[in-house]
DNA sequence: TTTTGTGAAGACATTCACAGCG
DNA sequence: CGCTGTGAATGTCTTCACAAAA
């Protein structure tokens, strides 16, 4: 909006731009402390700033990425981290040789057990783990160990890991499935007596 | 738990195990029509079937897959769609000829030109938007034009779509984002006066 | 005026707790 | 007995509606 030449908005406009209603916006904003102004709306900048200083967006995250395959490749490539300020400070395979990406993009691939002094050196806080389902814990357990705060994990698998540690997945099967589920609902498929039975 | 050779299931070991209540266990399998035993618990087999059937997983979904870069190299790669009941059967990209897997991995990348005819011939569903924010809400126009039912959008834009077709957002940035926000809730970042002023 | 910030109402989700059934 | 299925209780989130403020 910033960009578009607003200064001002008002809830009711953010609202409609993404899809909320707007009491919503206004409790969720108020939540954090009220920088409205009555009668007018929001100052586009000023709430850009509040917002990513509440999101933890003003300092830079460095980020490890463990798994160099097609998908940490994709990562690595992804433009929009940057901007969102997180740093990919460190890229780490099993089989740091047979990547996907060998040297490509001058990131150069460690072999895992650089991960407990590379998290230390770069003060590395996030982890992602972009390796097979089968390696998944145990590649969360050394992240864990190497004292991240943070994982962010795209195998398709359920990790345990202490409560301390904030852990998020994105299960691409499961966001298919999910769009799945809705199309059996719709016409075509017949709303067919679906329980029971074999 | 089937390959384990468990036959027979308790709510109280499901919620144990993807880490619910056991009433929330019930609760929602019985959403769908008690397909429990009192007394005993659930059939294991029974039950992953009679799941696999609400989720519309019995059937196989085909996907058009948009955007041949790294991210879609990626997707195409990945095991996960197949054993769930999706196969990726059409590439398209914008600029066919300069995509990052050529003709690897034996898929002919087709012009997006092809679209509409590939969708009606293979009877695809599903879309998934792999392009960067820029040409996603474009993409999003001729997959809708195409008749897909649905709409899985990795690019990081709220895209607008009629309310028939389903839309599902992937987010990397946000998932990060997410993060991001508990670790600066978190000791080390001290809890300064957040909000107002610059 | 206009639009925020916010109690109160309403909708929705989770959990409890137990009747009912195998 | 043991465990499901489910009303009732509780908790959380969303929306309404309006006083307060620019």
């Amino acid at each position: 909006m910033d960009g578009e030449g607003l200064s001002i908005v008002s809830s009711a406009t953010l609202a409609s731009r993404c899809g909320f209603n707007p009491a919503q916006i206004r409790k969720d904003l108020a939540y954090f402390g009220g920088f409205g102004i009555r009668g007018l709306g929001y100052r586009v900048r000023e709430l850009r700033d509040a917002l990513r200083r509440i999101l933890g967006v003003v300092r830079v995250w460095r980020v490890a990425l463990v798994g160099a395959g097609n998908l940490g490749a994709a990562l690595l490539a992804y433009q929009g981290f940057v901007q969102l300020g997180f740093e990919i400070a460190a890229v780490l395979d099993k089989d740091p040789a047979r990547t996907r990406l060998g040297r490509m993009k001058k990131t150069e691939v460690l072999a895992m057990e650089a991960l407990p002094e590379i998290v230390r050196q770069r003060d590395i806080r996030i982890g992602i783990i972009a390796v097979p389902a089968e390696s998944a814990q145990e590649v969360a357990d050394r992240l864990v160990k190497a004292k991240v705060s943070a994982i962010l994990n795209f195998a398709p698998i359920r990790l345990s890991v202490p409560a301390a540690v904030r852990l998020r997945n994105v299960d691409l099967g499961l966001e298919l499935e999910g769009l799945a589920y809705y199309l059996t609902q719709d016409k075509r498929n017949a709303r067919k007596p679906l329980l029971r039975g074999a």
